[in-house]
DNA sequence: AAGTCAGATAAGTGTATGCTTATATGTTCT
DNA sequence: AGAACATATAAGCATACACTTATCTGACTT
């Protein structure tokens, strides 16, 4: 199943920091780990877990990488949470409002 | 950080499962350990942790506890992607063929 | 009241996870 | 070519997690 690298990867508060930063704009490993305490290794460990979630795509500028979001895994995400349209409470009609306007 | 409890609940295939199964329809911890092999003591672990991550709630009915699904997660993390919603367009296509499949 | 049943909790154990330090790979600059 | 830099990988370690068996609590039944 392909949920369970996505959910995996989102259960880390880190990478969540990560995935956000990387979400308000693309920017390379260095840069993420700016103001964030954290070892060149683990941030490069945690980027590995996130790509292979689908969550983030890299993509080589000479000596460094570039890192942006990866819409795929919260495609994933979008999917797994349709499935139980029928328990989303009326707070978030206006996710299954853009779900059904894209479906067109 | 609250979304912390619902990602780890969800990172875990059995919970997960266990999940979909009560969104069918509730039930109580001995009917959803039919045909799964767990046992007792893990299924209520798992319920414990789905509780505790507003994924599920219970209702006591005598001597048998009921489960069903708590639309409150759910509305955790459509709100956790209802902040990436700019990047969805990016895959339009990727979120129509997840609703189609779904539909079926 | 005693027995039985549903479920929760306790304690222990193997494995997964996130970190660390050390080192390797690949790219730019002089 | 060699130094400097960005990132990845390796290996080790402490903690978290999912499971197990044993026991406890609370509710129905006779």
């Amino acid at each position: 199943m392909i949920d369970n690298d996505v959910f995996k990867a989102l259960a880390d508060p880190t990478r969540r920091t990560i995935f956000e930063k990387l979400a308000a704009g693309s920017m390379n490993a260095s840069a993420l780990r700016e103001g964030m305490d954290i070892s060149q290794p683990a941030m490069s460990q945690h980027l590995s877990v996130l790509r292979n979630a689908n969550l983030v795509r890299e993509e080589r500028k000479g000596r460094f990488v570039n890192y942006e979001v990866n819409p795929e895994g919260l495609a994933q995400i979008a999917g797994w949470l349709a499935k139980y349209r029928a328990y989303w409470p009326a707070r978030i009609d206006a996710l299954r409002a853009l779900l059904k306007e894209m479906d067109q």
